[in-house]
DNA sequence: AATAATCAATTTGTATGGTAGTATGGTAGA
DNA sequence: TCTACCATACTACCATACAAATTGATTATT
């Protein structure tokens, strides 16, 4: 298991620290499903003491990432499609909600800051760099959600879309798909430039269908990842 | 600050225990929202050591009950009014959605057991038993849930609702409509039993519509409880 | 040889002492 | 009187030690 250890930030608690390490470390794969992992060994990898380990991994349990059976060990979870397909319910439901939202009203500075982030994302594609990918992803649509005053609804769904983030990071390992990202998100953005809000819906729907499509196929490709 | 505290059950771990009591007490607005509270203060009442209060506090923070300000306090969440609209919008959306399958194909013993908790939600009202009530209440809906094979959905509105609960328990305090709730659980009852949806709409819809005037009432009533 | 009992190793759970950051109240100096 | 400074007393944070439970191997027993 060769885990990616950033530095630890000023300002920051040893336990955000490791909390942030370890739950990046999940969603990258890094720390593969079914995996155990104890208290101990993370806190000699990162050489601070057991507590922040420990309360890592209480927020990571909470987020369903691992789940702590007592006296006997810590295992990181495996993906879970019943999960995945209700976060997914949820945020397209959310998405589709907020998006007719900005097809209607949207501030004209954001659009510029949704332009910008584009052309980021298509850097991080093109030198493969998955995990900053995804970041930008979210943070396109967060965008989208701070435009329709919709913060606090995004970062709730934040919580429950580490699941679903993990699924990405397979389509992108599988190399499944991932050229036509950029456009999806380019037709999103000119859909709320044109106040075009049924190309918009049109857009999200069948993004969301292609992915239905692509679990199958990874559960096949990597059975080790999932649940069942 | 007087706390219900009940006795810790066999097979649980302090830190649970000590999760639960603080949960149960925030909820029911024993810890006033604005109050202060200290790992030390806690643990002595409880007579456990710090490390499970920590636990538990972290665990409440992740749900936003309780957030802390490091080397400086740990403080009771205010009442959030725009966190409630958007735990509300999304409950009720949700609970459209699968009233909707509900009106459609129901299994009959779940019918059975709604009609007995109806029974034990008259008698608890009666009684003036209102942590009791809103358990009971959030079993029916549960049940629901279950009966359209949506339980994974159920949990996780369950976990965004401690605001919404919050609200709920000073309506109670304040004595605002408790008495109608019934009624509107047994319409629920009977749009699923007849096959009705277009009633079960309308007696969501109305239901949560009632309870938009209730918090603007509340926030004047009792300002200190709330943000802003 | 098969089975039962025992012990050692490893795990998470809990308790406790010390540390660093923050607020507060008082005091000396301008 | 006001201000800057310092001592003090809090707080959550972290490290460490020990307890309790589980597991697996080893040993003793049948």
């Amino acid at each position: 298991m060769k885990l990616e250890i950033e530095k630890q930030r000023d300002g920051m608690t040893v336990s955000d620290y490791v909390y942030q390490v370890i739950k990046r470390n999940i969603i990258n794969l890094n720390m593969a499903p079914g995996n155990r992992i104890s208290e101990n060994e993370i806190s000699e990898l990162l050489h601070v003491s057991r507590t922040p380990v420990r309360e890592a991994f209480i927020k990571l349990a909470k987020e369903g990432l691992l789940y702590v059976i007592p006296q006997k060990g810590t295992y990181i979870s495996y993906i879970d499609l019943d999960i995945v397909e209700d976060a997914r319910f949820i945020r397209e439901s959310l998405e589709k909600s907020v998006l007719k939202i900005a097809t209607e009203k949207f501030p004209e500075e954001l659009l510029g800051v949704l332009q910008e982030n584009l052309n980021v994302q298509k850097k991080l594609i093109e030198q493969r760099s998955f995990f900053e990918f995804l970041i930008m992803d979210e943070e396109f649509h967060k965008t989208i959600f701070i435009g329709c005053n919709k913060e606090r609804t995004w970062s709730f769904i934040e919580n429950i879309n580490s699941e679903y983030k993990r699924v990405r990071m397979l389509t992108f390992i599988a190399d499944i798909n991932w050229k036509n990202i950029i456009e999806q998100h380019m037709q999103i953005l000119n859909s709320i430039k044109n106040h075009d809000e049924e190309m918009g819906q049109e857009v999200i729907g069948n993004h969301i269908k292609k992915l239905i499509f692509e679990q199958v196929e990874l559960k096949e490709r990597y059975p080790q990842y999932f649940k069942d």
